[in-house]
RNA sequence: GAAUAUGUAGCUCAGUUGGUUAGAGCACUAGUCUUAUGAGCUAGGGGUCACGGGUUCGAGUCCCGUCAUAUUCACCA
């Protein structure tokens, strides 16, 4: 017989190579056969409430959706095994513009003479693909989901639930229509939200324009003469809408004369313009405070109109001449100053950016087209004074990525102030926790500042306002009634039927407009916002479930989602229920290349999870996302899955191992009691109970991290490096069913049990792999995710113990670096070749001594002798971290044991073993 | 342009209320073993703590500024 085969070493059928790509699948297939996430048996416990924000139903994911569901999983696989009912149902959003833009391009010309009933139809197939592409990819990256019962936002149901949301606005009065400059774009034809507006690089004209002052110089200033306001702008197509122009009342106003001019601009301005101007000649004739000029008239410079000189706080002196071109229908700061003055928020614009026929010299222009038109005439006209393009960021269609403009057009909007709106969702703000806290900072200022939804979009794919407007006064009707009739069609039909669907049928005979009395109506056509449509989810999710459980524990999501879903979910709960939806919300950041740069299609650094799933497998994804902290944004590399996937092998290895040696160790019979397991095994369980502690409270901080890092490290140093090294003399030698080997197997079975449990929220796969090659009689849940967190092992270590320990762990070190000497100058190969003689002060020589039978075991030497002191000739290592250590190696001068590698001393008069004594009593079966 | 966040070894992260010579794991280099073997063990090199000021006896840590990256807001009239 062999050496080998008198020793028990580790058998194992558990595969060292993971071969994720293959066995992932199996696994998946398993989990969906067994039920395992629809069975679970935490089903009908006290709930964990985790609302999924809907990913848009369009394209692949990326690794932005990977990071954010794998995420989420983390905390329903813990919260599961923690014993709550962690339910999670995955949403999609389905309506918007985006879906429209594709189907659009797909359509092409067609689609002009399409019904919109039909571009609806396409629009709902396209969603569906996408879902359910979405769905299999998300389900291959390990998530527990109700797959089955998504939520999606075309739902009939679920629009019937936006519809019902949006009747408790109207009936609350916080719903009115109307006419202010947005967003628009010409392409699209259609309002865009503050969200679905980009910002890019754009050449634009920028030019300075005189408007002839009528009356109402200041007296101060006397007779000008030919006087001049000049006003700065960059979008020449809006004059043509000025009415007005705007002063900051407490800024300085020069005249300034130039050759028989005179122009009117801020004094601040005045050194820039003249140099940008190239004026040589000029003289200030006098000046004045803005407020001075109030009501002054001027003369628009190429239209028969009168333009005011009003004033307004929102004037700057950064650019310009402090005189504000002020066309209340294309701009935000104009509509307001000009509802001050009673100006109207004019807009000869037509959907397509085209001017309307009442507009002089530039009728059936296109905006941008007549840019160079007007400036051309103005030049003519001699009402410019000068001309030159700039280059600035312009907002920019998301969808189509064409410049909009800002338009004043009928648009539905929701009163953030009516009913307290804003207020009431800055107090919801504070009531909720914000992970981490800056966020909270975030979205207050920016609800503190948002100006009113404005919810309506002139689109076919979505639910429709379901507004019946009087035909004669515009007012809208607000029962109760039409809204329920409306709710029900929708939820049978899907928002078809409001578009299909006469509005005699919808409104009772004989209803009268409360404002005129008239007794026709129009139904509106426009759409909802799509952030409305997701801002309801807690609603139709949480809410109109058989078990209703609102509001929800948690949301998850990036943090663009604080201008996003975070937004209207607050804005649409607070505004129906005057109370938010959520109780806390955790946020990522975004998911970088390498070298900290987004990623983007044009930079060509994208990866996809597809990718990484096909060449590492969905765990090493999930080790991914567990091993970078995402508070912050996240980088992922080749180079950083490689240091993955080699993480992930030792984690694989160091469990191997542990399975390995318990394979003929029966649970049920072979443990030893915990008070009579060695030292060192007590020592590295109270090792794993800190462990255990320190993960179990990540977990609960959501701090992923955390994890990755204590537990590779528990596997590296803890583990392979000490106790299992240590551990091999015992459990390979000594007989296999000996106390001292059932001690260590003992430890390394807790051990096993413990950590396959601890990974399981995280390696899911993996964790459920190992589940497979426990001991038999280990556990009777049928899947690692049934199983609960291990409790803390009561292995009775005091702090005297630890810090023995902890001493002899750092004196196995300064023995490993002693040795290396020798080892360089090939005294010694091996550990066990040597014999280890150390000086020790008292203090450690104290606590060493009562280690002195086990300290060759620990050290992994065949000898160590504590000696007072050394001789004179030899080469002895001086520890440097622990004062007054000496050390001296040597090499055992008697012969190496076959089985133990142990050296010992051979006596004369022994038999001619290969073997030492003790391994000649352990092939007898005798002792230990 | 503004706000917020971040910036510690090649990579991923620690670094407590300011206090000795800034840590860990991986990677790298060298050695060792052949009893975890596409494994195990050991040692070693590697950092101006983004940069520049300041406060302090003392700063990775506190303050100010600059730069870089990301997100959001605004680019205006």
């Amino acid at each position: 017989m062999e050496t080998k085969d008198t020793l028990n070493l580790p058998q194992t059928d558990f595969p060292m190579k993971a071969s994720l790509t293959k066995r992932e699948p199996e696994m998946l297939e398993w989990w969906a056969k067994e039920k395992i996430y629809e069975e679970r048996p935490s089903k009908g416990k006290e709930k964990f409430i985790f609302h999924d924000g809907p990913p848009y139903a369009n394209g692949h994911i990326h690794m932005g959706h990977a990071l954010n569901k794998i995420l989420k999983d983390f905390i329903v696989k813990f919260m599961s095994m923690k014993g709550y009912d962690a339910e999670f149902i995955p949403g999609w959003d389905c309506h918007g513009l985006p879906i429209e833009h594709q189907v659009g391009k797909k359509l092409k010309e067609k689609k002009m003479s399409l019904k919109k009933s039909e571009i609806r139809k396409q629009c709902r197939t396209y969603a569906q693909e996408f879902v359910d592409i979405q769905r299999e990819e998300f389900k291959r990256l390990g998530i527990f989901a109700d797959w089955d019962n998504p939520y999606l936002t075309m739902d009939y149901s679920y629009e019937a639930t936006i519809v019902r949301e949006f009747g408790k606005f109207v009936e609350k009065g916080m719903v009115y229509k109307g006419l202010k400059p947005v967003h628009w774009c010409t392409s699209c034809r259609t309002a865009l939200a503050e969200a679905e507006v980009e910002h890019a690089d754009h050449t634009s004209p920028s030019v300075y324009v005189k408007f002839a002052v009528k009356s109402g110089v200041p007296d101060s200033l006397g007779d000008l003469g030919k006087a001049y306001m000049v006003i700065w702008t960059t979008t020449p197509w809006t004059l043509p809408a000025n009415l007005a122009i705007s002063l900051h009342p407490e800024f300085q106003y020069v005249a300034v004369a130039v050759g028989d001019e005179v122009f009117v601009v801020a004094e601040d301005r005045l050194s820039s313009l003249i140099l940008e101007w190239d004026i040589k000649d000029y003289k200030i004739l006098g000046g004045c405070k803005g407020k001075d000029w109030e009501n002054a008239a001027c003369q628009h410079p190429f239209i028969d109109r009168e333009s005011k000189v009003i004033l307004g706080e929102h004037v700057t002196l950064e650019q310009g001449t402090g005189c504000v071109h002020t066309a209340p229908g294309h701009g935000q700061d104009d509509y307001i100053v000009g509802l001050k003055y009673g100006l109207e928020p004019y807009n000869p614009v037509d959907d397509g950016g085209i001017f309307i026929a009442e507009v002089e010299h530039f009728a059936g222009m296109f905006v941008r087209k007549a840019n160079p038109e007007i400036i051309e005439k103005m030049k003519q006209d001699g009402s410019l004074i000068h001309h030159e393009d700039i280059k600035h960021s312009y907002p920019h269609c998301w969808r189509c990525h064409q410049p909009v403009i800002f338009r004043a057009t009928n648009q539905w909007f929701i009163s953030m102030e009516k009913e307290g709106l804003r207020k009431n969702a800055l107090a919801g703000i504070e009531r909720t926790k914000w992970i981490p806290d800056w966020g909270k900072g975030r979205i207050y200022s920016m609800i503190e500042n948002r100006p009113d939804w404005c919810v309506s979009r002139q689109r076919a794919w979505g639910v429709p306002i379901t507004l019946c407007t009087c035909t004669e006064c515009g007012e809208f009707v607000n029962t109760k009634e039409v809204f329920e009739r409306v709710a029900e069609g929708v939820e049978k039909r899907g928002a078809d039927f409001w578009f299909e669907t006469p509005v005699e049928e919808l409104i009772a005979k004989g209803t009268k407009c409360e404002k005129c009395g008239n007794e026709k109506f129009k139904k509106e056509n426009d759409i909802l916002d799509v952030w409305f449509d997701s801002g309801v989810s807690h609603a139709a999710v949480l809410e109109n479930r058989p078990n209703p459980s609102w509001p929800a524990d948690l949301y998850l999501e990036g943090s663009d989602q604080h201008r996003g879903w975070f937004h209207s979910s607050l804005l649409e709960s607070i505004g129906t229920r005057g109370k938010e939806p959520y109780k806390a919300v955790l946020t990522h950041g975004y998911v970088v290349d390498g070298k900290g740069k987004k990623m983007s299609k044009s930079a060509g650094n994208v990866i996809a999870p597809q990718k990484i799933i096909d060449q590492h497998g969905a765990e090493i994804l999930r080790l991914w996302v567990a091993s970078e902290n995402y508070r912050e944004d996240i980088r992922v590399s080749n180079e950083i899955l490689k240091r993955l996937t080699e993480s992930y092998r030792k984690i694989r290895n160091t469990i191997r191992y542990l399975i390995g040696n318990l394979y003929d160790f029966d649970p049920n019979k072979d443990r030893v009691l915990l008070e009579s397991l060695p030292e060192i095994d007590r020592y590295i369980l109270s090792r794993f109970n800190v462990l255990r502690e320190k993960i179990l409270s990540a977990f609960e901080n959501y701090e992923f991290h955390t994890f990755y890092h204590s537990f590779t490290n528990f596997c590296v140093v803890e583990l392979s490096a000490f106790y299992l090294d240590i551990l091999k003399d015992r459990v390979y030698t000594y007989p296999a069913k000996s106390q001292g080997r059932r001690a260590g197997q003992t430890t390394l079975y807790i051990l096993l049990m413990g950590m396959v449990r601890l990974i399981a929220p995280i390696l899911s796969f993996t964790a459920e792999e190992i589940w497979r090659y426990l001991p038999k009689g280990s556990a009777e849940e049928k899947s690692v995710h049934y199983s609960s967190f291990p409790a803390s092992e009561d292995v009775e270590f005091d702090e005297e113990l630890t810090r023995n320990w902890e001493l002899l762990v750092q004196l196995k070190g300064e023995v490993s670096k002693a040795s290396e000497a020798s080892r360089r100058d090939k005294v010694i190969g091996h550990s066990l070749d040597s014999i280890i003689k150390m000086v020790l002060p008292d203090s450690i020589k104290k606590i060493v001594s009562q280690y002195a039978e086990e300290l060759k075991f620990i050290f992994i030497v065949s000898q160590v002798e504590l000696v007072d002191s050394f001789g004179d000739d030899e080469k002895i290592y001086v520890s440097e971290s622990l004062p007054g250590v000496k050390i001296f190696t040597e090499r055992h001068p008697g012969q190496k044991c076959e089985r133990c590698w142990h050296y010992f001393v051979v006596e004369s008069n022994a038999n001619d073993s290969l073997n030492c004594q003790r391994c000649q009593d352990h092939l007898l079966d005798v002792g230990e």
